[in-house]
DNA sequence: ATGCGACCTGTAGTAACTACAGGTTCAAGA
DNA sequence: TCTTGAACCTGTAGTTACTACAGGTCGCAT
């Protein structure tokens, strides 16, 4: 509760998102515009503290903004239901998994790859004729 | 060996690349620009077509544009040699088992998140606590 | 000769920022 | 009180790898 209000660097310092990257956010209306000293500089509180680090972690999580916008409640009017958030996160996680089983084959793919290379130091190279071979 | 030459549309046909994709490509300087006929338009030959198989093969394996152009040996105006390839990939197998980590750790939390989830009707919802809940 | 699908150029849009340029404000020290 | 310099301001352009037009031209089959 000390320092009810402060300027955007502290912001940013606090929730480690930077200040260019808070500008935009308030820019596409994901967070709401705060009031303005005389000089026109932005004052936050500890409401929009809370509603971006909501976002932050939002994003580690791997949450688009537009995802998060719904999360926010922003779209249509009104709060999501808990059912609600429940089917979106688990469609992410879907989602999630999917990335991570390409993500192994292709680890897969190039191993095997990097295996058959002898690492000598003419462009002769398996990989690359790996790569280059017609199409099936 | 039928057919020495085809206009753009064959070649994306055969290649999988979306005709935009391939005149992309070429802007960049990824691909060279092929001859044209009288009225303007490329016509490719089977040079054109597995240098871009060998793109569209890479790009599959998730190398960046800039890491293909290293593998076609467009930078230091020369070849790479079989060990700098091998060096790429193996930077790159380091790359995706970063990424499959993050984001198994991902698919834990929100797995957890979401257990924890009633399902209600109402707003009321732990993830959206767990996430706006204040910073350590 | 005419129709129409495939082609052409060029620009703008996408996601989620980052990086300036060029100017203003605020707070602290002399 | 003045000055300095860090922090702030707006606005635009750049990033990655494309995609999506708009508005026009070409080539080929009928």
């Amino acid at each position: 509760m000390r320092a009810p209000s402060f300027p955007i660097g502290t912001l940013s310092a606090a929730t480690g998102v930077n200040i260019e990257t808070i500008r935009y956010y308030e820019k596409i209306g994901l967070i709401p515009a705060p009031p303005r000293t005389e000089g026109r500089q932005r004052v936050y509180d500890s409401a929009h503290l809370k509603r971006l680090t909501f976002i932050r972690r939002s994003r580690e999580l791997g949450f688009s903004l537009d995802e998060i916008r719904a999360l926010l409640g922003l779209v249509r009017g009104g709060d999501l239901s808990c059912a609600e958030v429940k089917t979106m996160t688990e469609q992410h996680v879907t989602d999630i998994r999917r990335k991570v089983k390409d993500l192994k084959k292709l680890e897969r793919v190039l191993t095997e790859l990097t295996a058959k290379c002898r690492g000598n130091t003419v462009p002769d190279c398996p990989i690359l004729d790996a790569l280059s071979a017609s199409a099936d």
